[in-house]
DNA sequence: ACCGCATTATGTATGACTTATTCAAGAGCC
DNA sequence: GGCTCTTGAATAAGTCATACATAATGCGGT
């Protein structure tokens, strides 16, 4: 499903890593490399390697004379694509729904507002698109297609903020959009509130006004927040 | 000076590292596995878990036939501690600095109101401790106490948040006011009014003050952008 | 322009050895 | 007796060297 090449290494992480992030192995619970090479068939060089890039998202911990320990989860390196795309397939999908878009709510206004700021031609452009295809796909359950115009639209968004610790949440926020969508809770069709605040973020950047940039993306994430509090536990 | 020990592919790591994240091998510049164990007098088998943690980074991507590929700063993990870590003490300092004080005016303010909704007895009480500390420490030139003193400030609110995801960049704030302070702009003592703000953040918080917690947070952040020079007014 | 083959550097497997750490048994002490 | 401290053996990760497998690359020939 995720990735299935990429060389033996790789075939291990995707089978430990889910199972770790879904809580299958406890905190404090030992693992032995030899073990995991015997389990998976591969040598233990593999198996070091593995470990490696679990250790440095750090949800496991290597130590001698003990092996490897798997680590309680405010230790993990929850920004890291890995972690998150395992955790929004596991058990600890809802919450980690949830913290994302509390993420998303704070980042994305003030991105909205850089990129009021800082957005070329090109991407103000691609931002009436996306807006543009969200209206056009917004009734009739065409929700896959409008998920593609939405994800976009915010992509080019935290990308135009400028800001390099922006961008790479584009990923995050596709991923919350998708999950939203695909196990989620959008039985009909898209709040026709919601598009029309994107098509107004998109002429508020294009005008360059970012004071209206930020406070229309406001308000379209506390509606994403209010989705979520509808079927909170 | 970062991480002196854990072993061997930890050596090589943190000499690969800080020499790929301060652009001393450009993108695309091609490393060949041999060449780095002979260089640092190592076996294969720890370049190679070396190797696999800089690519679980991002920073380097390898290929079958063709070595160990140098990827653009545009594909790096910039979440991992040890990347920002990394930056911080190289040439990208400047501009990693101003990205996270942005990062931090988006996501301080509101973790500030989570907090005035989720904090502990105990969270208040350190808080009101630590605003106290910068009281007490912001005049005669005792940068370092009051740098102790905010940073625990912020630590605290990000983890009395209650969201995951805003927890681990304490880490990240940390490091933004040990860098402005240490590496500074700081000559003189803090400002007075920044102070009098994170007194006033810890009376809301207390208070359960949502709204007034976001409010001056937001009013520190704005500060910390001024000093930098990255508002736009 | 296309195909095939030799080259090449990473990927994988394995065995031998090193080293740190744990745990338990025993010595010494109060 | 119960206690801490020391000693040493057991253990699993760490390191190294070697042999082989595999897949891109680029050359040369058709």
């Amino acid at each position: 499903m995720t990735t299935e090449e990429g060389g033996l290494h790789a075939r291990v992480l995707d089978a430990l890593g889910p199972a770790i992030t879904a809580g299958e192995y406890p905190p404090g619970r030992v693992l032995r490399a030899d073990e995991i090479a015997q389990t998976h068939g591969v040598s233990r060089s593999v198996v070091r390697e593995a470990v490696r890039v679990l250790e440095s998202m750090r949800l496991v911990e290597s130590r001698r004379r003990v092996g490897v320990t798997v680590l309680p989860a405010d230790r993990w390196n929850v920004y890291d694509p890995r972690v998150i795309r395992w955790r929004l397939s596991g058990t600890d999908r809802p919450r980690q729904l949830r913290s994302l878009t509390v993420l998303r709510s704070a980042v994305e206004p003030v991105a909205a507002r850089l990129a009021a700021l800082n957005a070329t031609p090109e991407q103000c452009a691609a931002l009436t698109e996306h807006a543009l295809g969200m209206v056009a796909t917004s009734r009739g359950r065409q929700l896959e297609a409008y998920l593609v115009h939405d994800t976009a639209f915010h992509r080019v968004v935290l990308a135009a903020s400028g800001n390099e610790m922006f961008a790479p949440l584009g990923e995050v926020v596709a991923a919350t959009l998708t999950g939203r969508t695909r196990h989620g809770v959008m039985f009909e069709d898209p709040d026709p509130a919601a598009v029309t605040l994107h098509v107004r973020v998109a002429e508020a950047i294009r005008e360059r006004d970012a004071a209206a940039a930020e406070r229309l993306t406001r308000d379209i994430t506390v509606g994403a927040l209010r989705e979520l509090d509808v079927l909170a536990p």
